[in-house]
DNA sequence: GTCTATAAGGAGATAGAC
DNA sequence: GTCTATCTCCTTATAGAC
């Protein structure tokens, strides 16, 4: 951290990372501050209160996070392609940042105004319903042709990110009792990666 | 509630129902002896402290569920009938109280020191691991005879998990964007049930 | 066994000096 | 803009009367 930065981005930045690693009831403006090297008085100066700076941290991340929703489809490939592509893409965003996805969890999906907020923000716009809508048109064409069995978008959605979203939550603590101890961090995401290809492609293939 | 039960056990009770719907860290004693109707120092006089609580309310449940981890594994029918009815049961210990699912993910899942605590008292037994190792046997059997494709069984567990937890963690609160509003949370979840179910074998299943 | 009272500490937030 | 001091509230936990 760039120590002559103006206090305003410090505290931005050390609150992002205190939110994400010890969630949003977890840290305190206190310990914020003495991070930062201020005292608390002035977070609330900049901020006025902690569920503010809240937002005011993570409205930017999610900009970005719902940028990612639209996974550049390149309409060269098949079908199955473009999904191994779009699988990659989630995978990434959530790798970029190990935190992402249980701080998305904890701090988004468990807490209902804080969804119904970011919600109403950035998941019911224009661009957002019409980027599933192209979906939805994708997978039913597909499996129109029969060139995969017959599913919902919704569904397939729904899979894809309870199993991305599942292997950065449950994996990194050892819900394999022991079976993953031995293996890196990397090498299991990798793992679990092709894994989910595997899984989500194999279960669409037409019999 | 019976109000005639002695108050430690009113007390277990209630905490229990707090702890689920409000997790550990948004339930003070305070407020459980408030809603027992006694005073917060009982709380203390019975259980000392709130985390020793916390274990000794969720400790039976624990056991519950970890014998739950053993599914009636009928050998009259084949492989993948005996997988859905594993998906189903585990489906159905979570359906059992859907507060279970957010509490495993929030309490234990992403608290290290609990879940330490939990593998070592719960997963790291030896019937556990011999649970384990039958189902490994199973899958690799099948896979040795070709019915299904070569898989790990625990990767193929880690799917089924990761699957059925979000099943319930994602979607009740309307992850779909207005998608699952509209039908009720017993529609939503059976219809989640069945797709599992299907996205499962049909990964499976050899082309 | 159950109570009141209170300790001891931490939280978020604000007032006001500089 | 940054500080100290403080207010108010709430937490877990304990001491001691009954």
């Amino acid at each position: 951290m760039d120590r002559n930065q103006n206090i305003e981005k410090r505290i931005l930045w050390v609150a992002e990372r205190l939110f994400l690693e010890k969630g949003f009831s977890g840290t305190s403006t206190t310990e914020i501050a003495k991070v930062v090297g201020c005292n608390q008085a002035l977070i609330h100066y900049y901020f006025r209160t902690k569920e503010k700076l809240f937002w005011d941290v993570f409205a930017p991340k999610m900009e970005q996070v719902v940028e990612y929703l639209d996974p550049p489809l390149d309409e060269s490939v098949d079908f199955l392609e473009r999904l191994r592509n779009i699988i990659d893409f989630y995978f990434g965003v959530l790798e970029l940042d190990e935190r992402l996805a249980p701080f998305i969890v904890n701090e988004l999906v468990m807490n209902p105004e804080r969804w119904d907020m970011f919600r109403n923000r950035y998941l019911r716009s224009e661009s957002r319903s019409s980027a599933f809508k192209r979906f939805e048109v994708m997978v039913d064409e597909e499996a129109a042709r029969g060139t995969i069995r017959s599913v919902k978008a919704i569904d397939l959605l729904l899979n894809i990110f309870s199993l991305i979203l599942s292997a950065f939550i449950i994996a990194p603590k050892g819900f394999a009792s022991g079976e993953c101890d031995s293996i890196s961090r990397k090498d299991y995401l990798d793992h679990r990666r092709e894994d989910i290809k595997g899984m989500i492609i194999n279960g669409l293939i037409q019999k």
